[in-house]
DNA sequence: ATTGAATGCGAGCAAAGATTCGCATTACTG
DNA sequence: CAGTAATGCGAATCTTTGCTCGCATTCAAT
């Protein structure tokens, strides 16, 4: 950031644009979100938009960092609900609110998840994944008795990303036939499924 | 394509210029990956180029449509030995050879699974999954007393989706301290588990 | 060898989009 | 009400990249 905003009007306009960073993306799509568009959904000029940042970079980054703080927030918000109850039913709340998170915002999250790779350097996924973690690591240590997992770092792992990124890939298939309960369902299944084996099988090993 | 190649020097250039396109694809990612860049790997000017390519895109095209021809060959070669197993074998046998394949060629393949979503269009990882697809569909023909799966459509679209995308986000992560076949053994625990669960549950439903 | 078609070339054009820069406007201070 | 700093503007510039066009070279048939 260039300037560090000293007046309230420049602190508006600070926001106006990443929140208008964030509309410009979910209208036009990340590739085609230019700054321009921007600047001009922000109601605000694009030498303006350059006072206070220093790259088109910069501001996504800004956009991210806010993000963040909001998905923090909603973890926090429903986490204590979900924990208490069997895998199956956990699992599908989990599901269900990570489904709803995607499709908030006119898709904002989604078309981010999409384009995970470029933004790459600055986590997306990334930063999905790491809150999944954690929700899942708090799970395991409040059912500690049931399980016994002995590689949990490469089993969070597939377990976390299997679902996101089938999720994606289902929310981005513009007509799909497959409902999306029916995804949740599978997914449910099969995160139920594997979890309940890791505690039969891994006791003889 | 604009011309179709009379003589064998043109038609030399075309397998040059796709091939080329791999590779600028490969080395310098896919969003960098220009036109000019293309004609000099294939030792060719841009003027040649699109003598025979009527825009960027119809060569993307070709090289996909080449990459498909592969990797239906490469399934073919490997699909008889790997359908008589139990189905953790298969499955993992199945995973290592998607993950060789995804290395394959400087991973170009990565580079291409990875934007899938700007390839969307052109289908990329919907090539893959359709191959997978169609081994799955094999495999459950072939055991078919096994297997009582309700709503083969959406099971089947969870489980390649997951295995895919989480093979595609661990390859992509530069340094993970996570080994290859801590992955590959999850996963195929992970499916191993649901497809066995698939036999039991559904039975009282 | 000649000639016309096929092929090959690469500087240069055009569009898109990020970034800058000089000037205009607004807010704060004394 | 100056005077100065902060803020705002948007046309102009720079860069990248896909693509064209006129000219040069090679091939193949007579």
């Amino acid at each position: 950031m260039r300037k560090s905003p000293k007046q309230q009007r420049s602190q508006k306009m600070v926001d106006a644009l990443i929140e208008a960073t964030g509309r410009a993306i979910a209208e036009h799509g990340l590739a085609h979100a230019s700054t321009n568009h921007i600047a001009v959904l922000a109601g605000v000029s694009v030498g303006s938009l350059y006072q206070y940042f220093d790259s088109k970079g910069a501001l996504l980054e800004a956009l991210l960092d806010r993000l963040s703080s909001d998905l923090a927030g909603l973890v926090d918000q429903r986490i204590d609900s979900l924990l208490d109850a069997d895998v199956r039913s956990t699992v599908h709340g989990l599901l269900s609110a990570v489904f709803a998170f995607m499709q908030k915002d006119e898709g904002l999250y989604l078309e981010l998840a999409r384009n995970w790779y470029q933004l790459h350097s600055m986590r997306v996924v990334d930063l999905l994944e790491r809150h999944m973690f954690e929700v899942c690591r708090l799970y395991l240590l409040r059912h500690l008795n049931q399980f016994r997992i002995q590689n949990p770092h490469a089993v969070l792992f597939v377990i976390i990303n299997s679902t996101l990124m089938t999720l994606i890939r289902y929310l981005s298939q513009p007509n799909s036939h497959l409902r999306k309960d029916e995804i949740i369902d599978c997914l449910s299944d099969m995160l139920a499924a594997y979890m309940q084996s890791l505690n039969e099988a891994p006791a003889a090993a």
